[in-house]
DNA sequence: TACGGTATGTAGCAGTTGCTACATATCTAG
DNA sequence: CTAGATATGTAGCAACTGCTACATACCGTA
């Protein structure tokens, strides 16, 4: 039974633009509806409650950005793991991901305090980009932990202004 | 002109504490005062602003963090990467260190929406790590900026119950 | 003993939080 | 045509947010 809802789908979006553009943890019931051009009220209503609200966002964002990523790098296995790195790296530092990463780093501080809301989506997520790395590493599912644990890493380093140790990390990594 | 100050010490103290014991991002004045055993007025008045408190709280919580490093880890070089990342990923996942990484990865999300403060902190945190990695890594400062964002990005898997994958990324780092 | 900085308690302000009560519209099935 | 579900607006609640005003205490110096 897939209901797509589509008043819901509508809501889902002008919110998922609203998180990307201002955060996911800082969000609030009332900046959220002024956005998607409801109230608070209906959100609760539609959604149960914030909780219920983000659990279906994030799988909304989830898929977004699942869709991008395939669009931006189609299924064609790399013949170096170097090259395959070095172009991820540098999608999650464009201007159309960064926004999903800011959302991601997110989910993983509420994922680390305890939120089961986010550690799920949190899971789930990770296990759709390691089919989708494993798809274009050379060496194919034995090669995607490393690279995916590898990338994760660079946006941390990214995130506090250390993009040196990102790069002279990805070199490293097939030498 | 180092000024210790006594009574912030003891303050930074309570408050590292609290937010060891409940989290960096979700932190306010009012419970944290009663943590320290003060009021929200004089937190204020002692730091001047929440920022100001959170600044200076990162720079306590980092310093107790290094000197619980050393302490699980001795400066002595390793001859096997494998095992290096082995011993911290264990280390990281130990009831001592998870909640300094919970607050850790507070500090990412915040630095990741542009707070200052927060990337300023995460920027040193990364700078003291690093020589930290350099003096045990086998390869010493080249090997360091690998070892670290591989470490890092053992830390997301972690977060999001996908310890498997870590598990698999470390042991294929050096084959 | 009077004075001036340091420190602290009590109240409070204006704004925000998630959520609910209640009334009312709109639409659909019998 | 009418009963019941679906949807939406208006108000409001109690709790909490960072921060401030103000009055008062303490405490070393002159």
């Amino acid at each position: 039974m897939p209901q797509p809802d589509p008043k819901k789908t509508a809501l889902l979006s002008a919110l998922a633009d609203h998180v990307l553009a201002h955060g996911l943890n800082t969000a609030s019931l009332r900046p959220m509806a002024a956005a998607a051009g409801t109230s608070d009220r209906m959100l609760i209503y539609h959604f149960g409650s914030k909780d219920g609200l983000i659990a279906e966002l994030l799988d909304h964002l989830a898929a977004q950005m699942a869709l991008g990523l395939d669009a931006a790098i189609p299924p064609e296995r790399y013949t170096s793991e170097a090259e395959l790195l070095k172009d991820i790296v540098g999608l999650m530092r464009s201007d159309v991901f960064q926004p999903y990463i800011r959302v991601w780093l997110d989910i993983i501080s509420a994922a680390a305090q305890g939120s089961q809301t986010h550690q799920q989506a949190g899971h789930d997520i990770m296990n759709v980009y390691l089919d989708w790395l494993a798809k274009r590493h050379p060496d194919g599912e034995d090669g995607a932990p490393f690279a995916l644990t590898l990338i994760e890493g660079t946006l941390i380093m990214d995130a506090v202004g250390q993009r040196a140790i990102t790069d002279r990390a990805i070199v490293q990594a097939k030498d």
